[in-house]
DNA sequence: GCAAAAGTGTTCTTTGTACACCCATGG
DNA sequence: CCATGGGTGTACAAAGAACACTTTTGC
């Protein structure tokens, strides 16, 4: 049986959620994949497939679902969260070209990767609600306004500002850096970094992400 | 690439969380398991494995995660909740015997189960939150008392019974049947039965099950 | 008539949401 | 001096948690 990675790279830029896609030889476009086997386990193979693919290290993945490719194979899906500017796009060996795509205007895809792609935004979403997620689609350096633009492109609405202000920093997600950035015009703004760790989910803490609300359910 | 496919069935028998568990010729004790591949879908060839192993037919499961098996193998896992009163356990010819076990006194198993059921219990956990996860653990008709009862056992606390039956009536997950059941002494209770029908996952309708909660990760 | 489980409402606390103004800078 | 984004607090609405007593049956 053949057992293939697939990965879903996910960032925002200018305001909008994006999707890495490579072009392969044959020209269609796919997901940055790998074959798994050889002793190595799922999340290297995940690794080396966005490594491999498009030239991306040192992200972090988590395993999504693992999705039926009759008659004789399967994928098991990954979902990745990566500040754009911090990793450069380099095609790997097999691929003719690596590039974003805005996830609401993609190409057409080979098999069933369009389910691997919408599952994995469904879980993107769905994180929002209870774990810092945003922290991982931002540079290490970033202000508030950054932030909330990052929740509001996931969640496809306007948050409040003020209200979002609140909650996120009484959840203690940032730190504050005590450095300021002036953006062009406007007063300047103060820098956070996140304040690290994964944090424990229970309804003191989910307070955060709140504004934002979403659903999980397994694909198909 | 070996692919197994393992399932987590879980039932609530006499107010406690029990697992379904079949020793192999070899003595250990073991998840029902079969082989992936044959151009089987792996949602089939997880029915599969409950039929053969356990003689558990037409139970619907759920995809929960797939767990690396070095050197050269991998087990996509499932999570089964059933009525153990409507489903006899008839090993299968594979099984010297099948039985249930209370999920906190649990033997000695192979591999990396142990990381599989307790995965299992942490996304059931988790959907008593937002899913009525109850209906798929009682009889076809059943009292609120009775639902209650497998409420605190999944969560392992008490419930306000007020509180509760505001919530799960509010909700809409139970129809009335207007039928009622004497159960020894006390009064005669009413007979619900399940609305049918997932439901959406809005903040109006989690109400339903909010007495409740619980957080949900990957494993591992 | 008493033990045992079912059924029913209200109060209080916490959380979420809506909302308006002043501040610091660049042009 | 004005346009632009950053920063702060308060009032109202909704949801969740705590809580006591009456009803119907078996024994």
């Amino acid at each position: 049986m053949r057992v293939r990675v697939e990965v879903a790279v996910f960032t925002v830029r200018a305001g909008v959620l994006q999707v890495l896609l490579a072009r392969g030889p044959g020209g269609a476009w796919l997901l940055p994949a790998a074959d798994a086997g050889s002793g190595e386990l799922l999340d290297q193979t995940a690794a080396s497939a966005a490594r491999d693919v498009a030239g991306l290290r040192g992200i972090s993945m988590e395993q999504l679902f693992t999705f039926d490719r009759l008659p004789d194979a399967m994928s098991v899906a990954y979902l990745a969260l990566i500040d754009a500017g911090r990793h450069p796009l380099a095609p790997g060996p097999d691929s003719v070209e690596v590039r974003w795509f805005a996830h609401d205007d993609l190409p057409v895809l080979v098999d069933g990767q369009d389910a691997v792609v919408a599952y994995g935004l469904a879980r993107l979403r769905a994180k929002t609600a209870y774990a810092p997620v945003a922290v991982n689609l931002l540079p290490e350096m970033f202000t508030l306004g950054e932030m909330q633009a990052v929740y509001e492109a996931l969640l496809g609405r306007d948050l409040d500002s003020r209200n979002f202000r609140r909650d996120v920093l009484g959840a203690g997600v940032v730190d504050e850096s005590g450095e300021v950035r002036a953006e062009g015009r406007g007063r300047p703004a103060r820098l956070y970094r996140s304040a690290g760790g994964h944090f424990a989910v229970d309804a003191r803490e989910r307070r955060a992400a709140r504004q934002i609300s979403s659903g999980d359910d397994p694909p198909s």
